[in-house]
DNA sequence: ATTATCTATAGATCTATAGATAATGC
DNA sequence: ATTATCTATAGATCTATAGATAATGC
C-alpha cells in the first residue's frame, strides 16, 4: 500500500503552492491589511485624527510592524493612494473614450458627458462600498484641502478633470472657458459631498434619503449637473 | 495754580475710560486673539492638525495661557463656532425671510429661494474675506465628515437648511420631496466646496479662474443650480 | 540565511497642573 | 484681593530604533 508514500507526496504536492513563495504572501497579506486598517481609520478620523499605534491595534500587530513594512505615516498614507486612485482613473478616462467614440466628436452633448465621467465612479460605489466607500471619502478630505489635499488631487485626478473639461469644450463650443470651469468646479463640489457620505441628507430628511444611496445619486446627478451647466453656459440672456 | 490738580484730576479722568475695566478688556482681548489664531489653523490644518502650542506659538503666548483661558482644545474649537455660526445663520434666515415676504409666497421661484440662500453667505466672504474665510473653511471640513461634522452641521446650521428646503417645497410644490432634498444635497456639496477655497481651480485652469473669485461664484451659482434643480424635479420626461 | 514579527525602550511632543510674578481693583 | 500671564514640570502618548525570536528558504 502506498499510502504513505501517496500521503508524502501528497501533504508536500498539496502544500507547495501555497508554500512556495509563502514570506512573499505572508509579506502581502501583512501589508494589505495595514493599508486597509489605515484607510479606514483614515476615512473616518482624517490624516492627523490617526496614529500608527491605531491602526497596529486595529488589526492586532505590534505598532513596531508599521515600521518594518512603511516608512512611516505619509508613507503609508500614500501607499494607499498608490493602490486605489490609479484605477479610478483608469475607469474614468476609458468611460470617457468609450462614451466619445460610440457617439463621435460631433454628438457629444453636456449629459453624456457627465454620465461617463460621473457614472464610473459612482458604479463601483454602488457595486463595491466595502472596496470603495473609504477610498471616496479619503478623496474627498484632499478635494477639500488646500496644499496637501490639492496635490495629491493633482497628482492623480488631473488627467480626468482636463479630459471632463474637453468633452464639454466638444458640447459647447460656444461657451467661454472660464464658464465651463466654474461649471466644473460645482460638479467637483457635489461629487466631493457624495462621496464623504456624511449622513446629514438622512438626518435632515428624516430617513426619506440616505447619502449612502448612491443609487439615487446616480438617477439624478447628472442631469441635475447638465442642466445647470447648459443655464450658466447659454449665451448672456438675465446676466451681464 | 491748580495745575497739579487739574493734572491730578485730568490724568485719572483721561485713563479712566481706559482703565475702567482694563482686565476684563484684557481678557477679552486675549481670548479673541487665540480664537483668531485657533481659526486660521483649524482651517489649514484641521482640528486634529493643530495642537494648543501651535496656538500658543502663533499669538506669542504661553501655552499655559490657552488652558488658563479654555478648557482645552474642543472648547476652543465650539467657542469658534459659537462666535461666528450664530452670525452666519442670522443672515441667511433674515435673508430668505426677506425675500419670501417681499414677492409673496406665491411668487417664489427656486433660483429666488436659491439667491436668498446662497447670496448670503458669499456676500460676507465677498466684502470681508479676514473675517469670514477662514470659518468657511472649517464649516467645510465639518460638512464633509460623518460624526463629530455632522454634529456640528446639526446643532449650527439645520434651521437655515429646513428654511431652505420649505422655500424650495413653495416653489415647487408638485416636485416629491426626496428629490428635493437631492437637489439640496447637490447644492449643499457645490457650496462646502465654494467654501473649502482649496486652489485647485486656479491650477486647473492655468490661472484662468480662482477658487477664491466669490464674485464669480455669486455671478453663476444660483442660476446653475435652479436649472439643475428643475431638471431633477421635473416630472419625469426621460427618466424612470 | 533571510525575514516577519515581537518586546523593550529612548526621545520627542503634547496636555495639563502647580506655583510664582507683576500688574489692576477696591 | 484679584487676575492675567509666566516658568517649571509631571504624565501621557507617539514615533522610531535596537535587539530577540521563530519561522521559512536554500
Amino acid at each position: 500500500m502506498n499510502t504513505t508514500d501517496s500521503k508524502s507526496m501528497q501533504v508536500p504536492a498539496s502544500k507547495r503552492p501555497q508554500a512556495r513563495n509563502h514570506k512573499a504572501r505572508v509579506r502581502e497579506a501583512s501589508i494589505e491589511r495595514i493599508l486597509d486598517a489605515a484607510e479606514q481609520l483614515f476615512a473616518e478620523f482624517g490624516y492627523h485624527g490617526v496614529t500608527l499605534k491605531d491602526v497596529a491595534a486595529r488589526i492586532g500587530v505590534s505598532s513596531t510592524l508599521i515600521h518594518y513594512h512603511f516608512n512611516g505615516k505619509e508613507s503609508i498614507y500614500e501607499a494607499i493612494w498608490a493602490r486605489k486612485a490609479p484605477v479610478s482613473v483608469h475607469n474614468r478616462l476609458e468611460a470617457m473614450r468609450l462614451y466619445a467614440e460610440t457617439v463621435g466628436d460631433d454628438a457629444i452633448t453636456v449629459e453624456g458627458a457627465l454620465h461617463a465621467w460621473i457614472d464610473a465612479d459612482l458604479n463601483v460605489q454602488i457595486e463595491d462600498p466595502e472596496t470603495w466607500a473609504a477610498f471616496g471619502k479619503i478623496a474627498a478630505q484632499a478635494n477639500s484641502a488646500a496644499g496637501w489635499g490639492a496635490e495629491k488631487m493633482t497628482n492623480y485626478f488631473n488627467p480626468v478633470v482636463l479630459a471632463l473639461i474637453d468633452l464639454l469644450k466638444k458640447a459647447m463650443p460656444d461657451c467661454d472657458e472660464q464658464t465651463i470651469f466654474w461649471a466644473y468646479h460645482f460638479v467637483s463640489g457635489a461629487m466631493t459631498h457624495n462621496m464623504s457620505r456624511t449622513g446629514r441628507l438622512d438626518e435632515l430628511s428624516h430617513g426619506l434619503c440616505s447619502s449612502d444611496d448612491f443609487v439615487s445619486i446616480k438617477r439624478h446627478m447628472a442631469t441635475f449637473m447638465a442642466a445647470g451647466i447648459e443655464a450658466i453656459c447659454r449665451p448672456s440672456d438675465s446676466k451681464r
